[in-house]
DNA sequence: CATGCAAGCAAGTAGCCACTTGCTTGCCTA
DNA sequence: TAGGCAAGCAAGTGGCTACTTGCTTGCATG
């Protein structure tokens, strides 16, 4: 592995272990096997270096829900499991991000985030469900992708620090939530 | 006010915005209005102090669902914006703890937050209304209490970074989650 | 073999960090 | 009025920070 890709690898655990002030150029380097200088002569400044290593780690190609469905339920279990699962491997990297927003807006693009794009897919597809008229059409399905989104991703980085609270595996949970979610929603073509 | 109470609630501010290594005793002082010092000799160490303040910060008297219940849903409603307005007010502290959670385990009360606390309290509730039978035995109530308060939660400390995604208030959305969450678990005695 | 480049090493800069010491000021109470 | 105590001020300590400079090593290609 290249020295470039050591370091970025590095700086974003670093990063998602201590922060921006935490993930020192030292503490970087080291942990890349690598020696200090050799990031500035890369990057220019810590800064920088910290942005595209966060850009590089946050980057994902996400699953896409079919555009036209044939069993609704299937495909939104192993959506949700995969997306689930993106945002559980990068627990450390989302908490430390959000934790730092406030501070460093520019640090993560939140716009283009994992939980926002997905929302996004689906929410666009309940609502060909419910044009379909698969899903009632009294239902709010924008709260409704908002509050699965929202179990979810309060599941994918709250689960470790709270494991009372999340006894359960991540797929057997995510079939709990998906029950209920279902049922929320009134989909039809549902069976318990 | 107490030089002491400025101290302890400037530096649960400064925490909340910079995190820990951000909340230098420096800037602490300047918000409180204090010579640097006077930290020192109040409290000991920057350590000490933030434990302190955090600790101050985030105990909160948790609003409770009764034991008898007449009207669920009103119930359900009026704890449920008690206990997303909590969550909200003390987003940054919250976002910036759970950062902060590998690193320092010590520094935030998981066990007794906001979010654990409130879970116990809605799946007690859930489970009497469970035993009365005015929700269905075959729903499995841990997964809702779960689903439920990630919905709470994950509003709470993404609505002021993600406008877009949260485009009503408070008060609507939580009414919007609540008829979709009865719906999830069968509530009876449900209008919609 | 020679050139060039990527990386390492050693040392140093200025600035911020938590925390300490010695001394002064002002207020409250006996 | 005298004593004590809380707080302020000035100055400094050693350590860590990002980042720089000057020089050396090793490798890969001409």
């Amino acid at each position: 592995m290249e020295p470039r890709d050591r370091i970025l690898e590095a700086a974003a655990q670093v990063y998602s272990e201590t922060g921006f002030r935490g993930a020192t150029t030292r503490r970087i380097a080291e942990r890349a096997g690598v020696n200090e200088i050799t990031l500035f002569r890369h990057f220019g400044s810590k800064t920088r270096l910290l942005h595209e290593a966060i850009e590089c780690a946050s980057s994902t190609n996400l699953c896409a829900l079919p555009t036209r469905s044939e069993d609704p339920r299937t495909e939104l279990r192993v959506w949700a499991l995969a997306s689930h699962r993106e945002m559980f491997e990068r627990r450390s990297l989302i908490r430390t991000a959000m934790g730092e927003m406030e501070e460093r807006p520019d640090i993560f693009p939140m716009d283009r985030s994992q939980a926002v794009c997905a929302g996004l897919e689906l929410k666009a597809y309940l609502d060909r469900l419910q044009h379909e008229g698969r899903i009632a059409a009294d239902i709010d399905l924008r709260a409704a992708t908002t509050m699965f989104m929202g179990t979810l991703f309060a599941d994918a980085i709250s689960r470790d620090i709270l494991p009372s609270m999340y006894p359960d595996s991540p797929e057997a949970s995510v079939d709990q939530y998906l029950d209920l979610f279902a049922r929320a929603i009134a989909l039809k073509e549902y069976q318990a």
